[in-house]
DNA sequence: ACAAGATACGGTATCGCTAACGTAGTTTGC
DNA sequence: GCAAACTACGTTAGCGATACCGTATCTTGT
């Protein structure tokens, strides 16, 4: 197998603990020791049993991530990120994925505390909070992300989705659309809180919210495009249809424009739309799509730095990091000027 | 801290052992002692820990998989239904991401490895082989993904590349394009056999590669958009111009229409695209973009299937599998029928 | 000159689990 | 009726590292 301490140990002469302290650093090791061992170790090219280590310090030096879905690219730039983070600190990350499946989520969160993870961040699809039970009675502290749930006391990093919903819906308002729709996403707290925004902004501007222009989305998120489809063919049958539509998410409002573009309808002169997430490929679509940016990658670095703190100290009580929204405005929602 | 073996033994007045074998399905114990032991695992929710189960059996239940950039779709697609298969047989996904840098790259091969993985899968972006001293000479067994190293002995699972270009090219030359450009990607495996792919199409065709038709991409793959815009600026000064363009993969082709549009061209008519990949996202751009579809679902699935297998029996000598492309045609190469 | 402290190193006992035998008690074959 | 085989469970030794404490040697102050 591979080397260990105890080969290094006996081909210098000294013991497995002294090696053991030099590879660490620790203090009370003379320069000269360490030196000849760290040189040794170096030629050799070893590198520490992580499981052994794990085991006898109780710090596996890993952190569990539990996305609901890798391909989103929130969460592919949001793991990405935190990845980018961790590694600096010679931390690893163990990646699970519970497909938006509250059952399959608590196995992993589970299996992944099993292995011993230091830290467990979770965008958690749970709709009840009772899916919460064993991971709050561990010690390993865990950082929620993305979803927060208001009544868990918990660390949370995330978007200000109540913001973000304000302010799409008073861009649209802003630019002279009456009747402004929403396709809504699911039941989690993103959703609920964007949703909460819209309403907000239209009361605020003395606007009843109008009936039968919210579409609940009942579906998974990984549906995105086909959800906004579906929900933008139900906004067309409206009388009078909306000239303004505010997207729970970017995946919504592409295929909500496609709707629209094969109803016949010009966007934004008939109808307007703003999306959420603002990823990557908002700029190169049909029609280039406005929306509310999340400093996705800001947002990996925060969980990553939150991580890293809450394993140095684990009495510290829970954190509440919240980015502001952006929004980026494209030609979706405004006419391009000529 | 969590429940032990030790704990639970005491309890049930048996000893460790007959706990652990209870476990585990052994099968030397009374079916009445392993379901006295089970029902108490399941009330306590024990989970035995995963480090010093690894440590004692040299299994750790966990694959290793090193990409370049999570972000990229294909490889969070890839990661996304590797992580599908592994998660049914019960086995941890730990993910390092190498930024396509050949220095990180080796250092999160180390580092995963130290971890004691069961398996490694790496999409490297080593351009000298001489990065791979040290995974050869390890006991775990390791899979190349997507980028291959034709002179090493190890298992591969990918695209064929070749004729992924071939494809294209053919695709182009089919429509009655007459000076086909490619933007080529880095000199890896992918970069380039889809390179020979579309010179080998030419060639059958009996027409020469044109000299200048093919921009060389120094460029890493992250800035996918960038280095597209930029070999499109390049192509556009060519006299004649291209009338059609192979480009690297959908990313590079999104950057290179983007600078065909800006320079008043008209595609599919003045200069066709076809791209590689076919991105979630490539029906619903400005001009929905061709391209070569590399399954990658699937592609995670083999390679999740091998590295199961490989597991199972070490010994078992290398296996390369090369999965066939697929063009899907859309607006960017032909004119739509109206 | 000698107790007290600093310095540098080592021994022992885990960490929680599994592998590989051991060993009672029961069944079986002829 | 007794060795051989089988069944069900237990004992002993690690896996490769760390934590904690012990100890020999060297300084130091007064």
């Amino acid at each position: 197998m591979a080397v260990r301490l105890k080969d290094i140990a006996r081909e210098l002469g000294v013991s497995l603990i002294t090696v053991s302290k030099a590879l660490r650093g620790a203090s009370d090791i003379s320069e000269k020791t360490r030196e000849r061992v760290l040189k040794r170790i170096a030629e050799l090219n070893y590198r520490p049993n992580m499981l052994a280590r794990g085991l006898a310090s109780g710090k596996s030096n890993i952190v569990g991530l539990v996305v609901p879905d890798l391909l989103h690219p929130f969460f592919a730039e949001f793991a990405k990120s935190l990845n980018g983070v961790l590694r600096k600190h010679n931390y690893g990350l163990i990646l699970a994925s519970s497909e938006e499946d509250p059952v399959i989520e608590q196995q992993e969160i589970r299996t992944v505390l099993a292995r011993g993870v230091d830290a467990l961040l979770i965008a958690s699809c749970q709709t009840a909070l009772r899916g919460f039970y064993g991971v709050e009675d561990q010690r390993t502290p865990f950082i929620l992300i993305d979803r927060n749930f208001p009544h868990l006391r918990a660390s949370f990093v995330g978007t200000d989705d109540y913001r973000a919903g304000m302010m799409a819906t008073k861009h649209l308002l802003a630019g002279g659309r009456r009747r402004i729709a929403h396709i809504a996403g699911p039941e989690l707290s993103p959703g609920i809180d964007r949703l909460r925004g819209y309403k907000a902004a239209l009361v605020e501007q003395q606007r009843r919210v109008p009936r039968g222009y919210l579409i609940a989305n009942s579906r998974v998120e990984e549906a995105g495009e086909a959800a906004g489809y579906a929900g933008m063919r139900e906004l067309l049958r409206r009388k009078p249809r909306p000239d303004g539509v505010f997207c729970y998410n970017d995946l919504t409002a592409i295929g909500a424009m496609q709707a629209a573009v094969e109803a016949g309808l010009s966007i934004p002169d008939d109808v307007a739309f703003v999306g959420c997430g603002n990823i990557r490929y908002s700029d190169f679509l049909r029609i280039p799509l406005s929306s509310i940016d999340q400093s996705t990658g800001q947002l990996g670095e925060c969980a990553g730095d939150l991580a890293l703190e809450l394993m140095r100290d684990g009495g510290r009580p829970p954190q509440h990091i919240v980015l502001d929204p952006r929004l980026v405005i494209r030609d979706s929602s405004v006419t391009p000027k000529r």
